[in-house]
DNA sequence: AACCGAAACAACCGCCCCGTT
DNA sequence: AAACGGGGCGGTTGTTTCGGT
C-alpha cells in the first residue's frame, strides 16, 4: 500500500508572513502546542521549528542585534565556568539573551581564543619568525595548550590537534603581538575567576599553571607599553597586573568567594516593553523595527510565558 | 571595487527526558 | 511496563555581514 504522501516540510529562513502566522498562533493559544501548527496547516514547518523560532527570534524583550556587553560577556564567562555549557541555564542569568546567543557568543569567543593562541604557538616556537600578516590571520585554527583542551574539544577540534607539549606559559611571549596580548589582557578582565577556579573553561586548572603566564603577562606588558601599542584601557590593566598584590585585588587564591556578585536567574516579566536595541550596524539610518508588531500584543498574553514561580 | 578571512547569526539535527496512552 | 510523541537542549553547520587588503 502507498503510504500517504507527507506534506512536505519547509526548511531554511523564516519568511515574515510565516512569522505572523506563528505570531497568531501564540497570541491566541500561547507558546506552546507546537506540532498543533502543522497538524492545523497553518505552517509547513516542524513543531520544533516554530518553536525555535519563537524562542531565539519573535520572543518578546529580545535584544537582538546588540552585542554583548562587558558585563554579559562576564557573566557569561563566570557561569560557564560553573555550570559547563549549560546554555539554557545560563541564558535565564542574561535578560534578552538565548540560549543560542550564549552559545555562539561562546563558540565565537573560543574560536578566536584558539586562533590566537595558535598564533602565538607560532611565534614562540619559529626560531625564524615570519613576518607577521596585519591581523593574525590564519586558517586551519589549532589550538596549543591543555589549558583550554575540553573547550576545544567540545567545539568540534580533535583530539590531535591538542597537543600537551606547550605550555599556558608560552600562551604569550616575548614575540606575541600586541592583538594577543590585549584579547589575553581581556580574557584575563572577564574570565578574572581563572586563577581561583578549577571549573574555568571545563579544566583542571590550577593557580601553579596560571602563574607562569600571567608573569608572560607582564614580560609582554613591557614590550607593548615600551611599543606604546596599547590603548588606555589596556595599559591601566596591564599597570594592574605588574602590581604584585593583584591577585589579592582579585581574590584570595582558593577562595570560593565570588569576585563579583552574579546577577540571580532572569525571568522576563510579561509586562515588560520589549527591548529596543540598535542594530550595530553601521548603517545610522536603519532603525530597528522588528519587533513593533509585537506591541500588538495583548497585555496579558505573556502571562504564561516564562511564569517566575517555575524553577529555571 | 573585488576579494578574502573572521565573526556573527540563524536554523537544523540528534539525543534525551518526561508525560501520556 | 512499554511504546510513543512532544518538547527542551546542546552541538553543528550553513549563510550573511563586516572589516581589512
Amino acid at each position: 500500500m502507498e503510504p500517504a504522501k507527507k506534506e512536505e516540510i519547509k526548511k531554511g529562513p523564516w519568511k515574515a508572513e510565516e512569522d505572523e502566522v506563528l505570531i497568531n498562533h501564540v497570541n491566541r493559544y500561547g507558546p506552546r502546542d507546537w506540532s498543533s501548527i502543522r497538524s492545523k496547516g497553518l505552517l509547513q514547518r516542524t513543531g520544533k521549528s516554530c518553536r525555535l523560532r519563537w524562542v531565539n527570534k519573535l520572543r518578546p524583550n529580545l535584544k537582538n542585534g546588540c552585542k554583548f556587553s562587558a558585563e554579559e560577556e562576564r557573566t557569561v564567562i563566570e557561569l560557564q565556568a560553573e555550570f559547563g555549557n549549560k546554555w539554557a541555564r545560563i541564558a535565564t542569568y542574561l535578560p534578552g539573551r538565548t540560549d543560542n546567543d550564549v552559545k555562539n557568543f561562546w563558540s565565537s569567543r573560543i574560536k578566536r581564543l584558539a586562533r590566537i593562541f595558535h598564533n602565538s604557538s607560532d611565534a614562540s616556537t619559529s626560531s625564524n619568525p615570519k613576518p607577521s600578516s596585519h591581523r593574525n590571520k590564519g586558517k586551519n585554527v589549532k589550538p596549543i595548550q591543555s589549558l583550554f583542551a575540553s573547550q576545544f574539544q567540545s567545539f568540534g577540534l580533535v583530539e590531535e590537534e591538542i597537543t600537551a607539549s606547550t605550555s599556558s606559559s608560552k600562551i604569550l611571549t616575548n614575540n606575541s603581538s600586541s592583538d594577543q596580548v590585549d584579547e589575553a589582557l581581556r580574557l584575563s578582565e572577564l574570565g578574572i575567576k581563572l586563577e581561583h577556579k578549577p571549573l574555568a573553561f571545563g579544566t583542571d586548572l590550577v593557580l601553579a599553571e596560571t602563574t607562569p603566564l600571567m608573569s608572560e603577562f607582564q614580560i609582554a606588558n613591557q614590550q607593548a607599553v615600551n611599543s606604546n601599542s596599547f590603548s588606555s584601557e589596556s595599559i591601566d590593566l596591564l599597570a594592574r597586573l605588574d602590581n604584585p598584590y593583584y591577585y589579592d585585588i582579585l581574590g584570595p587564591a582558593g577562595s570560593s568567594e565570588p569576585l563579583f556578585v552574579l546577577p540571580q536567574p532572569f525571568f522576563e516579566p510579561s509586562l515588560v516593553p520589549p527591548t529596543r536595541c540598535r542594530h550595530v550596524s553601521k548603517d545610522d539610518d536603519e532603525e530597528e523595527e522588528a519587533d513593533v508588531f509585537l506591541d500588538d500584543f495583548p497585555a496579558d498574553m505573556f502571562d504564561q510565558v516564562d511564569d517566575p514561580n517555575q524553577s529555571p
